[in-house]
DNA sequence: TCTAATCTTGACAATTTTTGTCGGGAATAG
DNA sequence: CTATTCCCGACAAAAATTGTCAAGATTAGA
């Protein structure tokens, strides 16, 4: 499982982003960049990686800059954190099985599960949630209401 | 947050451990990595960790090894993480907050969040709930019901 | 048309982390 | 005694992450 600095200044700037460009206008990397402290040549690399993936608009020249391409409430954290990392999995025969030569090993299921879980986490949160901080707990908050109620 | 081939071989080992002991009798490291194709050296480092963090129970000497130091359902797979692994946190304040150059970064809740889902999967799963392959998806079950319930 | 701003691209360098190895030592069962 | 096994610290190799750079392309506005 990854989660590294580019995953985390990815949906960071992200949210710079939907913050700033209520009006559609485009906003500069640099100042992204220094608002969130990110290193701005290492950001660059990272929003070529959200262009591609469609999350977000560029243009070029004075004014210019990028944008969200969709609303912000459409934007999953999932989808921006899949598009500059690697791979968000847990196991390392990718789902395969082959983990033990050839065959799966002890605890393949378990990483499926754990795979699962952080899946269902991230592409269930949007980056509008986020700025209003929508706490998505409620699977939690359910659980302790079951065991209060019996 | 890290979960590299240390945290898994960890738990991959722990459960061989878990199958082999069921006599209470000690097991080698050298039968466990290569049922488990784990370098022996490499997971002999990684069970001092466990032993150190009262989880493996060692002795020394021909039929000698290591065993659990407790039932294997009193064994949570996030014990066995954090003995090995850095931290399995999101955050890179370490949760204090102090992310973007003393204030919290946008994204801080978000991880926050990501954490406390993780270590509740992962803190509430025993070595033997992994074994009898009983997988722990209430939360996502319960949901469900209740969109069923209205 | 010219200029400054900004993205675009690919390559590369520095740093850190992970992964794995090794040699010598200590304890223990038989 | 001896063979087996854990114990420890240091070190080496490999991989991944993080960050930098230079040259180029596009665009808005004067």
């Amino acid at each position: 499982m990854n989660l590294t600095t580019k995953g985390k200044y990815a949906v960071t700037a992200s949210l710079d982003l939907a913050i700033h460009n209520k009006d559609s206008s485009y906003v500069a990397i640099s100042s992204i960049a220094e608002r969130q402290s990110i290193p701005a040549p290492y950001l660059e690399q990272l929003f070529r990686f959200l262009r591609k993936a469609g999350i977000l608009d560029s243009l070029r020249g004075p004014s210019g800059g990028y944008r969200l391409r969709r609303p912000s409430s459409e934007i999953k954290i999932g989808e921006i954190i899949a598009a500059v990392e690697k791979r968000m999995d847990a196991t390392q025969c990718g789902g395969v099985g082959d983990c033990n030569g050839g065959s799966t090993c002890l605890a393949h299921n378990l990483w499926m599960e754990l795979n699962s879980e952080v899946d269902y986490f991230l592409m269930n949160i949007s980056l509008e949630d986020v700025i209003k901080n929508k706490t998505r707990n409620k699977d939690r908050n359910l659980d302790k209401l079951l065991i209060a109620s019996g």
